[in-house]
DNA sequence: CCTCTCTAAGGTAGC
DNA sequence: CTTAGAGAGG
């Protein structure tokens, strides 16, 4: 028997660690080490407890997370890990539902939609349905449908009381009945086919919950309601389910996360192990006062508190500037600082609440030539030349896919135009088709009929030419018979697009070595639910830029947690929410807990936002840390800035004709409105109103007939 | 069919 | 201030 792997546990992880088989709620805080107790307590399993690895599902929100615990695993046990039930949720999903896919009612080649094409198949649908968009934003259609489904809902299951909600449970079905026509699965429908499949098939879930004796979850804040329904239904009466996860942490519910999950779960599962770990190894005590401080102004909290053996160590530096531009001055000057004295680059991180606070800061970096890199933006797999060399993919794999064939019909030209898609389109809306039957079956007539006879020529060629190659090859012919090589080649700056096509045959290589049995949906599938890095490495040691949800699970010897402002952090949008400023103080607990040696808090008063200067209180955040904690630097503020150009009056001298923004106004012709912005002044006065019937609208003040109104 | 211009919107984001 | 997406014109 193996233990080794147990030594250097505390006696909390060891705990956890060694639980028996019964369900546990382990209350995980940052810097914790959450993910030595999850695999080690699959290793203990497996090694002292006579556990076969197929006995273990182990659940996570993340490729890189899932990644993680196999590499860490296969480190501690002699075994394969490869076969294990370890991924994601949606990566298990699809395990399971292309396992039983007839049962399931999908065809074998389902392909899975990315956020990007199920919008694109919902337009197409609503187009169809002649609804406007105008008034039913398919964007918010989407967000209503995927809601729905993971509330565990079918769109006979809404409930609709006014016209409103009716047109939309109407499109819900009429994209479902159109995602079916087409053979693909959004992502939350991989997860709700794959609930109703286990709740449905008495069988095969005695023989899930039979199998997997223990279940292991990770994040567990993060989980959604169907994904804990999923988890329920899989664990059965007789599984063992270890829940890792930390409720100050959760910072998901925009997306569907229902912290509430883990009091349920303690309920329903009348646990009886909940262990806390709260020792901390990250950071020291300075850090972990503050973030306890902190959090300790939420309600609802299960409850913790971090502690290090490390000592209090560095004081908290807080610096108010007055603009952002001082504050990003502030930033790069300590950077450099810190960079002189030997901390590298890309151990110091700048964390900021929204993406468009990045630019100023890059800017400024870049002129102090100091190397950096933003996390965020697009992914490998989720590049133009990507899409349509996997459309092509797709297409030899699933005729069906009406995305597939939208997207790379007329790419590169073919001299098949709008009116010819069009024209395709109708016929197989009317004939209930596909677009790639109703081109072989009802083609156009006349010149695009020739055309469209062409393009599926190209693709019944290219299927035959590639069916009997290995996956890399079959992409490379892919690229070269599409045409998709030529047009890069031709196109001027195309030579980013070729090297990464080129990019393209790496990726399936390594497919093809990691899952050697993997096939051409099975590559698709993979592309669909791992998009790849966000960005390509660039200078080695480089500066590290990221919004604070993309910072969490991460950490830095510094950090330096910016924009701290009402407003900003919290975020206006969020004041109004319900537990929407909790949320937030949650957002910044992750952000201070970031940091091992040393944090910065940074603010500015005036900030420009969209063009505009605004002026900001500073967060309440800042005044929830207690003063002690805090080294306020403000003395190299009146050295660094120079005069302020910004006169904070300057809005209001402005000759607005008497009105200034915010007030209530009526219009002869629009009705009732507030203006919300103003730009010009005198004669070129002109006021933006947003009106309440009307909508907003940008009116002249010399010309529109505005009058004062009260509220 | 491509390119240009205009407008609108701009929180956070994994699979 | 940006940028992405939609509509108009060459």
């Amino acid at each position: 028997m193996r233990t080794e792997y147990l030594t250097g546990l505390n006696p909390e992880q060891l705990a956890a660690v060694t639980l028996p088989h019964a369900s546990a709620l382990i209350l995980a805080g940052a810097g914790s080490g959450k993910t030595r107790v999850l695999t080690t307590r699959i290793a203990w399993l497996i090694d002292n407890n006579h556990i076969s690895p197929f006995g273990v599902m182990a659940v996570t929100f993340t490729n890189k997370a899932a990644k993680e615990m196999l590499t860490r695993l296969s480190a501690m046990l002699p075994i394969n890990v490869r076969g294990m039930w370890i991924g994601t949720f949606h990566g298990l999903c699809n395990r399971l539902l292309r396992a039983h896919h007839r049962e399931a009612g999908l065809p074998s080649t389902f392909s899975i939609l990315d956020m990007q094409d199920q919008l694109s198949l919902l337009k197409r649908v609503m187009r169809a349905m002649n609804i406007d968009e105008e008034r039913t934003p398919p964007k918010q259609v989407q967000h209503y449908i995927n809601g729905r489904k993971e509330a565990g809902m079918r769109a006979h299951e809404c409930e609709s009381y006014d016209p409103g909600s009716r047109r939309m449970t109407e499109i819900y079905a009429e994209y479902d009945a159109q995602c079916n026509r087409e053979g693909v699965v959004d992502f939350a429908e991989l997860l709700l086919r794959a609930y109703e499949l286990l709740s449905r098939n008495a069988l095969l879930r005695e023989h899930y919950q039979h199998r997997f004796q223990h279940i292991l979850v990770d994040e567990f804040q993060d989980t959604n309601r169907l994904q804990y329904q999923w988890l329920k239904l899989l664990a059965g009466n007789g599984s063992a389910m270890f829940a890792v996860g930390d409720d100050d942490q959760s910072i998901y519910a925009f997306r569907g996360a229902n912290v509430g999950n883990m009091r349920d779960f303690e309920r329903e599962f009348k646990i009886q192990h909940f262990i806390r770990l709260e020792q901390n190894y990250r950071s020291f005590g300075n850090i972990l006062d503050a973030a306890n401080a902190l959090i300790e102004h939420n309600d609802g909290r299960l409850g913790k508190n971090l502690w290090t053996a490390a000592g209090p160590g560095e004081p908290i530096r807080a610096f108010e500037a007055l603009t952002d531009h001082d504050e990003a001055a502030f930033i790069v000057d300590e950077v450099k600082q810190l960079h002189r004295e030997g901390t590298a680059l890309a151990d110091i991180a700048i964390l900021y609440r929204s993406n468009a606070q990045s630019r100023l800061l890059e800017h400024q970096l870049f002129a102090n030539n100091v190397p950096y890199r933003v996390y965020g933006g697009l992914r490998f797999f989720e590049r133009q030349e990507i899409k349509h060399a996997l459309a092509y993919l797709r297409l030899t794999a699933n005729r069906d896919d009406d995305n597939a064939w939208l997207r790379v019909v007329n790419f590169p030209a073919r001299g098949i135009g709008a009116r010819t898609m069009e024209t395709v389109q109708v016929t197989a809306r009317e004939a209930g088709l596909s677009l790639w039957n109703a081109s072989c079956s009802h083609p156009p007539s006349g010149a695009a009929g020739k055309k469209i006879g062409e393009f599926v020529k190209i693709i019944e060629t290219l299927s035959q030419e590639i069916a009997p190659l290995p996956l890399m090859e079959k992409i490379d012919v892919l690229l070269d018979r599409s045409g998709l090589r030529d047009y890069y080649r031709a196109e001027k700056d195309g030579e980013d697009r070729l090297e990464n096509l080129e990019e393209l045959l790496n990726a399936a290589q390594n497919f093809m070595h990691e899952v050697p049995e993997g096939g051409v949906e099975d590559f698709l599938a993979h592309a669909s639910l791992e998009a790849g890095e966000h960005q390509a490495e660039v200078a080695s040691d480089a500066l590290q830029m990221m919004t604070v949800h993309a910072a969490k699970g991460l950490e830095f010897n510094v950090v330096f947690v910016c924009g701290l402002e009402e407003g900003l952090f919290p975020h206006e949008n969020s004041i109004m929410a319900e537990d929407g400023v909790g949320e937030e103080r949650r957002l910044m607990y992750v952000a201070i807990t970031r940091a091992r040696q040393r944090l910065y808090l940074t603010l500015a008063s005036q900030r420009q936002l969209f063009g505009q200067t605004r002026y900001n209180l500073p967060s309440r955040f800042m005044r929830e840390i207690p003063e002690a904690l805090l080294q306020w630097i403000n003395k190299r503020a009146s050295a660094a800035i120079p005069t302020s150009t910004t006169n904070p009056t300057f809005a209001d001298k402005r000759d607005l004709h008497g009105f200034k923004v915010g007030q209530s106004v009526a219009h002869p012709k629009f009705g009732s409105g507030v203006i919300t912005a103003a730009e010009g002044s005198g004669e070129d006065a002109r006021v933006q109103v947003n009106f309440d019937g009307a909508g907003s609208k940008w009116l002249m003040l010399s010309y529109a007939r505005l009058a004062p109104a009260a509220r």
